[in-house]
DNA sequence: TAACATT
């Protein structure tokens, strides 16, 4: 009778058996993997869950079994976590994707363990296939890359399941594409290989691969902001004509935007009418915002829209224009790259472009806004550690009304184009570590600071409007 | 509506 380890919770009734020995491995390591010779997986690999095991079994026990299909590259029994018990279901991840494939059409329901009531339960794991975990938003494509050429840069990361390039109506390519990995290995592989690696030809900025952004949540934030918009034109009506086109030209993007990532199935229009009623019904209004309307004519301040600026860039489709890499020119100092920009000129056009760019940049860097905490180290890491520090008196803009999700890095992002950014803080409740929608940026010249405040106050985003002016100058007490 | 380099 060997005492079961850990004061056993034996299952009811006679003890489960299978054809090998029940050694209880008394030494509770957390899974078998490698054998002999270290194992290597493929990339393409798959990991399996395993339910309906016995639990008088441990990885030994359970090798055998498996191991009829392939080199197991790693099989770990699941235990609680705090009593160390079995749980009755492990991970299995054979070192080829096709040895899981057989097992599981093998065992998955076909055979049932000794002592369980239920056939064993072979599959990929949750965290395997699930959601569009392995589904690929690819940006910053040559306009004339086609689906080969994609398949050719991902193919080495593993199987490519899915391939589409994203096309206007007109057939050209919209830059874009969301490629499908067998699993979600592979789709991580290949964001840490490709993503930012290079400039395809013909693209104005390095090549963007992330998880695609096709998740229904999301896309029901973007209705709501939607609805929100629409909302907001209704009872206030602005004088615009204008502006209910550019509410349309949103509906149809997102439409567009939604029918390509969801594929067949209602229209455009039906599915932003569906999806706002879900949206109305359901009136969840955390709220955060996607900059989708996003413009200011420069001078004639806010309260009017002018026509249409660039298409809006969710997911990094819009017109990414150039410079939305925000990269630290030096320790604090953030360039733009460019010349400086000639303050005198009242000519706006080219910076607020870059403005807009870094909007839809956000818009693409943060298409889930379920996550705030993973938009924490976005940027280059020498781009954090910033101090917060004034410019000269008339330099140091006062910045509201940002989006919630909003950071520090976004909001260098939109000012760069009008200077040298000293610094840019969003201010953050340290309780709640959520921003306060406020915050500041220091242009290391007045000029900049005027340039901003024409160009970026009253800058629509979403349903608000940032406030841009002077931050108050605090005359005497300065603790500096 | 909201609010100025935070503890």
């Amino acid at each position: 009778m060997a005492a079961a380890p850990g004061g056993s919770a034996q299952p009811a009734g006679p003890g489960p058996r299978l054809g090998f020995s029940t050694a209880d491995s008394g030494v509770g390591m957390s899974g078998l993997n490698p054998g002999p010779a270290v194992p290597m997986k493929d990339h393409d690999a798959i990991k399996l869950f395993v339910g309906q095991i016995p639990r008088g079994l441990d990885e030994q026990d359970l090798k055998p079994l498996f191991e009829e299909f392939g080199r197991i590259y790693e099989l770990t029994v699941l235990k609680d976590r705090l009593t160390g018990l079995h749980k009755g279901c492990a991970f299995l991840t054979y070192c080829a994707r096709d040895s899981a494939l057989k097992a599981q059409s093998a065992l998955h329901e076909q055979k049932t363990l000794p002592g369980m009531n239920r056939p064993i339960q072979v599959k990929p794991a949750a965290s395997e296939g699930r959601g569009e975990d392995r589904k690929l938003f690819v940006g910053m494509l040559g306009k004339q890359q086609d689906e080969e050429d994609v398949r050719r840069l991902f193919q080495p990361f593993g199987h490519i399941e899915e391939c589409t390039v994203l096309r206007s109506p007109d057939g050209t390519s919209k830059g874009c594409a969301f490629v499908k990995f067998g699993s979600q290995g592979e789709a991580q592989a290949a964001i840490q290989g490709l993503h930012g690696s290079r400039t395809m030809a013909g693209a104005s900025s390095s090549l963007v691969v992330k998880l695609a952004d096709t998740d229904r949540e999301r896309a029901l934030r973007r209705m709501q902001q939607m609805a929100g918009q629409l909302g907001a034109f209704h009872p206030a009506p602005l004088p615009l004509g204008a502006c209910s086109a550019y509410t349309t030209a949103i509906l149809q993007h997102q439409a567009a935007l939604l029918a390509a990532a969801q594929g067949p199935g209602l229209g455009p229009v039906a599915a932003v009418a569906a999806q706002m009623q879900h949206v109305a019904a359901f009136s969840l209004v955390a709220a955060p915002l996607l900059p989708a309307a996003a413009n200011s004519p420069p001078g004639s301040g806010p309260g009017t829209l002018p026509g249409l600026p660039a298409p809006i860039g969710i997911n990094g489709f819009g017109p990414l224009t150039p410079q939305t890499n925000g990269q630290p020119g030096s320790d604090t100092l953030y360039n733009n790259g460019l010349s400086p920009y000639p303050a005198q000129s009242p000519g706006v056009a080219d910076p607020l472009q870059q403005a807009y760019a870094g909007m839809h940049h956000y818009a693409a860097a943060y298409p889930s806004a379920y996550a705030p905490v993973s938009t924490a180290f976005p940027q280059q890491p020498s781009a954090l550690p910033q101090q917060q520090r004034e410019g000269p008196e008339g330099c140091n803009l006062f910045i509201y009304h940002l989006p919630q999700e909003f950071g520090d890095a976004e909001l260098i992002q939109t000012f760069l184009p009008f200077g040298a950014v000293v610094s840019a803080k969003v201010f953050v409740d340290r309780a709640t570590n959520q921003s306060k929608c406020f915050g500041f940026v220091s242009f290391d010249n007045p000029t900049s600071a005027q340039t901003a405040i024409q160009a970026m106050n009253g800058f629509q985003i979403g349903m608000k409007r940032l406030k841009v002016q002077l931050k108050r100058p605090k005359d005497a007490n300065r603790p500096y």
